[in-house]
DNA sequence: CGAGCGCTTGACAGATCTCAATAAAAGTGG
DNA sequence: CCACTTTTATTGAGATCTGTCAAGCGCTCG
């Protein structure tokens, strides 16, 4: 259940009081608090709109993590994007969501009426920004579901949380010694096999393989150590 | 070879010459030649721009069919888009295109200048518009790629190259006995199957038990006949 | 302590891929 | 217009990866 206290005057990310104008800087990281948007929390594992409800709102992450998911009718679901917090979601070209949101942690999400939305020429630019990225993201899912094999997925998801590495700018290890990171998942291994298109038990066999060969420990299910980050980057296939 | 006309005052779409303000259901059609965009019409197979390039311009595609495509390093290619007319391509979060653009077909683009489309509040709501249009899409995709047989990836790509049809709106067959359709397909079966995340053999085997079955007609194989459009919808695993 | 849920592991099946040969189509040059 | 080459598509046989089904393990919580 959602708690819905409403924070209308944004005391979550607003910048109210402050009567500059922004920089540059500060514009790039404007939430939609700063266009009237409401803030309301979730709980984990709250679903905050179902695949063809009518589209009303649109959303920003503030914090927490959400995922969009879709089904086919006979029960097979696929988890689209998991998202950050500053990304978009509830945008849709029909008048109905394309996918289901749910949380899977405890959320802050700013909510803004579509035709706010329509009548901003900042949000558009926001927006704008936004959903480019969101794409790009979607473009190397579509890599990791179409071609790579099941640890490439694996590591590739396990990569993609570790902040500033794997990607472009990755900076490689700091200290080839202690390339070490913590993950904490917050998705279950459900979860994790319906993004990455695979099955539970083959996210698990997976897992488990990384274990036996050193290259990850598991404290709990869902805490994951990487023991050598460059080690697990060189098994996502972009390399 | 790009023909390289430059077409800057829009023969091809532009409405320089009508001085007065847009209905609504003209802004929703206006393309970037309304923007001062330029024309630039491109054989097939040509590459628009390669992954990693600097992202210098925004593209319209005006007519033609355009693929985006991602490599790893070892040669597997995933395509992650297929353009229609109407769509826009070369958006980047960073500097670089994160997509390699191919034609399929000969094309004709609206090309701008990217910080002409920061500028303009216009371009973005288009932008919005055609943004979110694309990740559902995507969206359907993923779905596509990480949970569909591959017998409902091809019927669904084929689906796909039917107007009006398989979608939410499908309208069903207006004369079930007569609910045929005809097919230019426009890609070779690598460039299929590098969209649909099968193998080449994979993809001409499922087409070809498709025509032992009943439910196509292959005339060349690039023209496909749909004898039953309702029969093969029934296939791609939404219903 | 037992129930329930999520996760892991094993054995086997099956879908898709790989490799290889052949066929068909498209392009080339005389 | 016809060989000839090159590219693209089809088909077959076998291998492999991932999925399916089933059992067991290990938390967590009442």
């Amino acid at each position: 259940m959602a708690y819905l206290e409403h924070d209308t005057q944004g005391q979550f990310g607003g910048r109210g009081i402050l009567a500059r104008p922004l920089s540059i800087k500060e514009k790039e990281n404007e939430t939609f608090v700063d266009f009237g948007a409401k803030t309301t929390n979730y709980d984990a594992h709250d679903v905050i709109y179902y695949e063809g409800d009518p589209a009303k709102r649109l959303y920003e992450l503030a914090t927490g993590t959400i995922m969009l998911f879709k089904l086919l009718p006979d029960g097979r679901r696929q988890v689209v994007e998991v998202l950050r917090p500053g990304d978009i979601f509830g945008l849709s070209a029909i008048d109905e969501y394309d996918c289901t949101a749910e949380t899977l942690t405890s959320t802050s999400v700013h909510e803004i009426d579509l035709r706010k939305v329509e009548a901003s020429a900042e949000i558009q630019r926001k927006l704008t920004r936004c959903l480019t990225n969101q794409m790009k993201v979607l473009h190397e899912h579509a890599v990791l579901l179409g071609r790579k094999s099941a640890v490439e997925r694996v590591a590739s998801f396990l990569m993609y949380l570790v902040p500033d590495r794997g990607g472009l700018g990755c900076a490689g290890p700091e200290d080839a010694d202690n390339d070490g990171f913590d993950l904490q998942l917050h998705m279950t291994r459900q979860e994790i096999a319906d993004y990455l298109g695979l099955t539970i038990e083959t996210v698990s066999r997976v897992v488990s393989d990384l274990k036996k060969r050193g290259i990850i420990r598991i404290d709990r299910s869902d805490k994951i150590h990487l023991n050598k980050v460059c080690g697990l980057c060189r098994m996502t296939g972009i390399h």
